[in-house]
DNA sequence: GTTCTAGAAC
DNA sequence: GTTCTAGAAC
């Protein structure tokens, strides 16, 4: 990131974390070291270097609670600080699943400009795949339409988005840097270009249809071994399983997941045999580039179509699966259904048991991917609380009532919307709880 | 992955 | 009484 984890020191001091949802407060601000555990819920609180106060806010602050409203930045593991002082700072951030988050600041990349710099230009043809919408982590960035100057961007805010969210074709007015400038931002898919190949030579209408989910394959063998034996079958022509399979390339197959876990689940299996996520070597890496980039495809093609709750997408491997040869779960986020029955099937779903696959990429091209610690994660998914992505209600170990139907997704958003303008949507609600904590945190509650 | 069950925990 | 956990069998 261009503001690196030495600057990130120097511009804020890290005085404790707590945990906090919106039914137990549990937020004794202990002195701490960084908790790596928990991605979900932890929130770090840190001081800015100069506190700002909030001039709208009529409450007096005492001196003992300055740095509350201004400062207090909501770290994930896996979200870097910037990115979450980010999410902090920004209204549109209001309604995150935890997944989203991750996924978003999964793909965020930095970007610095020089002074006077032009970044985006009035009229400018916008192209999926290229920045398309940047955060401002250091500088300022003036806004011009049509030769009169409209405004100056400071840090913390966004620009460029209107294109991408209104998917217009043209870029609605120039943003030119005051001053050094570095910003995050979302580029899109990843691997823009091999998507962008891929989809060329993938037929959409290919694609089965993603309800029905034709249930559990048969399996002759031990279970944990069923994938494995059904890309056996799949390869050996064996029509009995035609229902399950929704999609297939050379490289990639694409079934139901056969005991699904939301309204649409599906699995992607490497051709390749992989039996397990530590079987994986470098060697795989550009297999699974390419399998990131089918995933892609994948999601572009199963957004909007019959049967799809408008509740955005989640995607990843579990780091600690049950059955053999590597899966790429790709669900609708209600994570609601007749089989999510208990603690675990919920929680995989939920990082850090679901890792994406960028970043196992990730891992991977870095040589870190031995340290994981596999059991430990398995340990901590059957002690962690259960928290509602949807709302953040923290249910303890209570699975049931979790479940409740109030606690489902509601499927009030429109299926229209693009997954990265899902993604900022879903963040706002990270800020709203974020900063409903801080606001009890101050109010000594 | 599931199902079933006994026993612990609430 | 109900709900959750953990282990065995599949």
């Amino acid at each position: 990131m261009g503001c690196s984890g030495e600057e990130e020191k120097r511009d804020r001091e890290l005085i404790g974390f707590g945990t906090a949802t919106p039914t137990s407060r549990r937020y004794s601000l202990e002195l701490s070291s960084l908790p790596q555990t928990d991605v979900s819920r932890e929130y770090m609180l840190m001081l800015p270097r100069q506190p700002k106060i909030d001039p709208k806010s009529s409450a007096p602050l005492s001196s003992s609670d300055e740095w509350i409203e201004p400062l207090a930045v909501l770290v994930f593991t896996l979200v870097l600080a910037a990115d979450a002082s980010m999410f902090a700072i920004n209204p549109i951030f209001q309604d995150a699943p935890i997944p989203l988050v991750h996924a978003l600041s999964d793909r965020l990349v930095d970007k610095t400009f020089k002074d006077g710099e032009v970044i985006l230009q009035d009229g400018e043809v916008f192209q999926t795949g290229k920045s398309f919408v940047y955060f401002i982590v250091k500088g300022e960035v003036e806004i011009w339409k049509e030769g009169n100057f409209i405004m100056l961007l400071q840090q913390g805010e966004k620009f460029g988005e209107l294109a991408a969210l209104r998917k217009l074709p043209f870029r609605q007015a120039t943003a030119k840097a005051k001053g050094a400038v570095a910003c995050r931002a979302d580029m899109g898919a990843a691997n823009a270009d091999a998507d962008a190949a891929l989809s060329r030579t993938l037929d959409g209408a290919s694609l089965k249809a993603l309800v029905p989910n034709a249930g559990p394959l048969n399996c002759r063998g031990k279970w944990t071994l069923v994938l494995e034996q059904a890309l056996d079958r799949i390869e050996a022509g064996d029509k009995t399983l035609d229902p399950h399979v929704v999609h297939q390339t050379e490289e990639f197959v694409t079934i139901h997941d056969g005991y699904p876990k939301a309204a649409v689940h599906l699995l992607v299996l490497p051709r390749a045999r992989v039996a397990a996520l530590e079987k994986l070597t470098r060697e795989h890496l550009p297999m699974l580039m390419r399998l990131s980039s089918y995933v892609a495809w994948l999601l572009q093609q199963v957004e909007g179509r019959p049967g799809v709750p408008g509740v955005g997408w989640i995607h990843g491997v579990h780091s600690v699966p049950s059955l053999k040869q590597l899966h790429v779960h790709v669900m609708t986020l209600d994570l609601n259904s007749p089989c999510m029955k208990n603690a675990k099937h919920f929680s995989s779903f939920l990082p850090p048991f679901l890792v994406s696959l960028d970043s196992v990429i990730r891992a991977l091209q870095d040589g870190v991917f031995a340290d994981r610690s596999l059991k430990k994660l398995e340990e901590d998914m059957k002690k962690r609380s259960l928290c509602c992505h949807r709302c953040g209600a923290d249910f303890g170990r209570g699975f049931a009532q979790l479940k409740r139907p109030a606690h489902t997704w509601r499927e009030d958003s429109g299926t229209d919307i693009s997954r990265t303008a899902q993604a900022f949507e879903c963040l706002r609600h990270v800020a709203r709880t974020f900063l409903a904590f801080a606001e009890d945190v101050r109010a000594g509650r």
